[in-house]
DNA sequence: ATCGTCACTTACCTTTCAGTCAGTACCTGA
DNA sequence: TCAGGTACTGACTGAAAGGTAAGTGACGAT
């Protein structure tokens, strides 16, 4: 094994940050305002339980998301950006709005 | 198996074009200006002739690099941004940028 | 005749990612 | 007493991504 490599560039650190199938999905859910765990899951169709959780927590520990309980009965539990997930979002709405202008090009080219 | 869902949003697509360990380095390789295969194996440290290949492949697949070869000997191939990879390189300048801020902060909260 | 360059190609193996499914703890309302 | 909601947790499994190492073919130089 190879000791880790330091990022080799800006987009080497973010695509580590946002990598994974439903990361870029819960930050763009939480992008309206703080959501309850089972608010994301009805919004993220085809997530599992155990993937949004996983996604979640990776997300809190690189200070994306915040996680705030609420000791209740039944239990609540808030996900929300943290100030550097705003910034995180921003960055990355140039890229949704490239997808999304292309979007007929890329879906002519899927699954070569 | 489900059937090929149409991209949930332009985040989506985009991810789905840039994933993979290897394509925003060839892509930031290719933002100087056109590269050969030999140039852009020395340029990205740490990739296999065979990883440089594959995503190249598919980057040519889904029109965001050009492919030219040469007919000489010894072989001469280079790849460049087409139009579509131009555009996708500026949407990914935030992102990069993005990260370079938070370099710092995103080194320490690395593999939890 | 063999070597080296360049751009691949192939076979095989390991690691990582993602999915299913079952279970936990707590309290509420019927 | 017992189903139901809420937020998890963990074992197991299969698929996909990534890595290693070796080989190919053209041709010019030595």
């Amino acid at each position: 094994m190879v000791a880790a490599m330091p990022y080799s560039c800006g987009l080497d650190a973010a695509s580590d940050v946002i990598g994974g199938k439903w990361k870029p999905r819960i930050l763009w859910a939480l992008h309206h305002g703080p959501r309850r765990f089972g608010e994301l899951r009805k919004e993220i169709p085809g997530v599992t339980e155990k993937m949004l959780i996983q996604q979640l927590r990776e997300l809190e520990s690189r200070d994306i998301v915040h996680r705030e309980v609420y000791h209740q009965v039944p239990p609540k539990v808030e996900y929300s950006l943290t100030t550097l997930g705003e910034s995180l979002n921003e960055a990355l709405a140039p890229l949704d709005a490239w997808g999304a202008d292309h979007l007929a090009a890329l879906e002519l080219t899927r699954s070569a």
